[in-house]
DNA sequence: AACTTATTGATAATCACCTATCGATAAGGA
DNA sequence: TCCTTATCGATAGGTGATTATCAATAAGTT
C-alpha cells in the first residue's frame, strides 16, 4: 500500500489560505495567515507543503522580480500583476478585460509563457 | 577641488561592455565580457561601478524574476523582454513595433512602470 | 489503545547575491 | 618624477530565501 497523505491541520490551513485569498502569496504571508487557523506553523512546514502541493499540480508557483516566489491556485487565464512597493503585496489586475497574448517572438525562440507586471503602490487607505 | 572620477581601464571596459551589448546584462556577464578588455577584473569592482554608474544615471538597473539584477543603457522606450531558460540571457523583444502602454489600474493604485517578460528559450543554433 | 510512520518545528546548513574591509595599485595633477 | 588619493582585487561578512536534519508529535489503521 502506498503512503497516503495525511490531513494535518497545518496542511489544511495552508491550503485554505491559498484558496481564500484572491492573489499570489509569498511563503511568509501564507505562514502568517495560516497561523490564525493553526496556532503554530513553522516556516519549514510551509515550504515543504508548498513544494509538494506544487508538484501535485494543486497550486502554481509564480516567480517575480526581486520579490520572493509566490503561490496561487493554477491560473486559467493570465492576468497582469500589480506589485505594491509599499505593502509588498501582489495583486491580480483582473477587473478589466485585458487579454494578454504572447507577443510575437523571433523564429529561433520558443515562447513558454509571459508575465506582465505593473509596479507602483496602493494608497494607504484600505489595503 | 572636488574629487574627479578617474578613467581606469576597468571602468572603461565595464562601460564599453554595457554600451556594446544590445541587451540587459548581469554583473557576472559584465565581468566576463569586460575581462577580455581588461585582464583582471574583480567582481567587487563590477558591483561598485555599476552602483555609481546607476546613481549617475549613466545606466539603468533592471530587476527581473529570479534572475540577478541586470543593467543596461537608460531606456527611452520600454520593450518586452525575452528570458531564455537555457542560456540565462535576457534580450530585448525589439524587432517589432510593440508599444506597451501601462494597463489601466485601480483608482487607489499609482502605477510606476511596467514590464513584460516572455519566458522561453532560444534554439541551440547561434546564440 | 497500540502501533506505524507521515508530518511537524526549531534550527543548522546552503546558496546566491551583494557589500564592507583594507592593503596594494595606479591615475593624473603639481 | 613625485605625491595624493581614487580605485582595485581578494575575500570576509551580511542578507534573504530555501532546504536538510532529526527528535518529537500526531494521523489513521488495526
Amino acid at each position: 500500500m502506498p503512503s497516503p497523505q495525511r490531513a494535518t491541520k497545518q496542511r489544511t490551513a495552508i491550503r485554505k489560505v491559498i484558496q481564500t485569498h484572491q492573489r499570489p502569496l509569498q511563503p511568509k504571508e501564507i505562514q502568517h495567515y495560516a497561523q490564525q487557523d493553526c496556532g503554530s506553523l513553522g516556516i519549514a512546514t510551509v515550504y515543504r507543503n508548498l513544494r509538494t502541493m506544487e508538484e501535485a499540480g494543486e497550486i502554481e508557483k509564480l516567480e517575480l522580480p526581486g520579490i520572493a516566489t509566490c503561490y496561487c491556485l493554477p491560473r486559467m487565464v493570465k492576468l497582469p500583476l500589480l506589485y505594491c512597493h509599499r505593502t509588498g503585496e501582489i495583486h491580480w489586475l483582473g477587473d478589466q478585460p485585458v487579454k494578454l497574448d504572447l507577443p510575437r517572438v523571433p523564429d529561433n525562440f520558443t515562447a513558454d509563457h509571459c508575465e506582465v507586471i505593473v509596479f507602483g503602490e496602493f494608497r494607504n487607505d484600505r489595503r
